[in-house]
DNA sequence: GTTCTCACA
DNA sequence: TGTGAGTA
């Protein structure tokens, strides 16, 4: 039953099956702040719980920076309200790019089909002209 | 095993 | 947004 109060950081990189240069990297970019025991680092449950919070932003595909801006506010909690408006602002920016991103592939879709229709074309063009080499 | 820094895509 | 190498 002695359920462990702290981890290392190969612990916790097994738990979420990313390695230990990524959670470093995490840390760099503000996302957790793991406490210190002497230069090793020690994550507590807290800290399991902002990176688990990390990664399904992550899912979402968003940035670390809006990762971090959601996080801080978990942590401050002050009021839910604002921090659940935070969130909608974040999925809106989130949902936008996508579409703008799905906008943009079917423009390409749609050039690269008329430059197909263009190339078939000029391929029957060609049978038409072309005259039989010598035989017959 | 863990740390940091530098370089690299 | 991460990784790899070299270091201590």
């Amino acid at each position: 039953m002695s359920r462990q109060a702290t981890f290392s950081i190969s612990e916790i990189a097994r738990e979420f099956n990313i390695t230990p240069r990524t959670i470093r990297f995490y840390e760099d970019q503000g996302l957790i702040a793991p406490r210190r025991d002497g230069r090793t680092r020690v994550f507590a449950r807290r800290d399991r719980t902002r990176l688990k919070l990390a990664l399904r932003g992550k899912r979402l595909g968003l940035s670390l920076a809006e990762i971090k801006e959601l996080i801080g506010m978990y942590d401050t909690a002050r009021d839910e309200r604002s921090q659940l408006a935070e969130l909608l602002l974040v999925l809106g920016r989130r949902k936008a790019a996508l579409l703008q991103q799905r906008e943009d592939i079917e423009a390409v879709l749609g050039e690269l089909e008329a430059f197909e229709t263009q190339c078939r074309e000029l391929l029957v063009g060609e049978d038409e002209c072309a005259d039989p080499p010598s035989a017959a």
